[in-house]
RNA sequence: GCUGCGGUGACGGAGUGGUCAAUCGUAACAGACUGUAAAUCUGUCGCCCGUUGGGGCUACGGAGGUUCGAAUCCUCCCCGCAGCA
């Protein structure tokens, strides 16, 4: 089976670090997994670092590997001889989402086998991983902005009964926290309203992937974790950091073309806050320090999603050895069938 | 010094005699998640006991008082802000 690495964990941990670390040990290429930073123009505030110590490195040493017609232009960047796909994808206008990040990850995936390298995922982005190794099974059903706009003004309620019309079943399998949740509730709404047309429906109404149309990896999850407190104070310093950078001028770049903003851009850490400094409706104080609490809260939110997730093997980044430790459980794991 | 307004739970801020451990927002804590996922949503949130119903204790600046009953009314004191001196 072909091997592949993920590298998950909480913002701030030190992933890319640690996946560039890898992926010189053991002849690796990175393929990001982050909602944010496939977007270009959002480079200091989305935190597109490079590894510790080889900070400097040109923005130019980005390459184009190929254009397409769309929104895309699949980019990719080399830090020194190591690869990162999916950094710099689409433009801040366009929605990006998991269907878009699939497509390419597997794409990517594929050419990285074909050289005979180790793919390593990085990325805070839990869903997308997910997507990417797992599979979505509502994936043939497209996004229908029409249906959208017209559900966007419903109210919560309204949008429970409209289901409840449409598929009984899927709101019945959904849980508490969903059914208030309009997000979900429109997207649902909408399989419910195309599920006919497609031949895949199962009775729950979701969309089955048949599973020989996946391919099986041998995959190592590696999940990089510290003590809370001690996550905070990186954070902290990270947000600094990027304020010294020029986020806030990376911020007003962005601002002249706001109404163009894709929601995902309007609403990523630091730039939503920073939107709003630039709106005038909260002092740049406030400002940075929203953008930190979101952070927290950005970070607590991965882990209770990677927490969930029983085949992740955890390190604790503030442990002495932990790079020694990694090494050896990536090598047994590299040559357990060799 | 006088006059006016105000002091509420970690913070902001409702409540103006009983249905108030006290609306709501924030923070905090926990959780969910299958096409916006750095999004969105859910639960908990004075202390103690009980598996639930529920029970007990301490609380609305402080001290007294009125009342069957007070965060809410009265008196005095302390503190803050505004205006006048």
């Amino acid at each position: 089976m072909q091997k592949l690495i993920a590298v998950l964990g909480p913002t701030a941990v030190g992933k890319t670090d640690t996946a560039i670390f890898l992926a010189e040990k053991f002849n690796g290429e990175l393929i990001s997994a982050d909602s944010v930073q496939v977007y270009k123009g959002l480079d200091i505030i989305s935190g597109k670092d490079l590894p510790a110590g080889r900070q400097g490195l040109p923005v130019s040493s980005k390459f184009k590997l190929q254009k397409k017609d769309g929104p895309y232009s699949i980019g990719y960047y080399l830090f020194e001889h190591i690869l990162i796909y999916l950094l710099d994808v689409v433009k801040p206008s366009y929605s990006f989402n998991v269907s878009d990040f699939i497509a390419f990850g597997q794409k990517f995936l594929e050419q990285i086998l074909e050289k005979e390298k180790l793919p390593i995922i990085v990325g805070g982005t839990g869903f997308y991983v997910k997507g990417l190794l797992d599979g979505i099974d509502t994936s043939p059903v497209p996004i229908d902005e029409n249906l959208r706009n017209k559900l966007k003004n419903f109210d919560v309620l309204s949008l429970q009964k409209f289901l409840l019309k449409e598929n009984k079943k899927k709101f019945d399998s959904m849980n508490n926290s969903d059914r208030n949740n309009p997000r979900r509730l429109i997207r649902a709404i909408e399989i419910a309203s195309k599920i006919k047309n497609f031949k895949l429906a199962s009775p729950a109404g979701r969309l089955k992937i048949k599973n020989d149309e996946r391919k099986e990896y041998d995959i190592l999850m590696i999940g990089l974790k510290c003590e809370r407190e001690e996550l905070k104070k990186r954070i902290d310093s990270r947000v600094d950091k990027r304020l010294k950078l020029g986020a806030i001028d990376e911020a007003k770049v962005l601002f002249k073309n706001y109404e163009k903003l894709s929601e995902q851009v309007k609403n990523a850490n630091g730039y939503r806050q920073l939107f709003e400094y630039l709106k005038n409706e909260v002092s740049l104080d406030r400002a940075i320090q929203k953008w930190k609490i979101a952070e927290y809260h950005y970070s607590k939110n991965q882990m209770t999603w990677f927490d969930a997730d029983r085949r992740i093997q955890w390190f604790d980044i503030g442990k002495k050895d932990f790079r020694k430790n990694l090494v050896k459980e990536v090598h047994a794991w590299y040559n357990k069938d060799i």
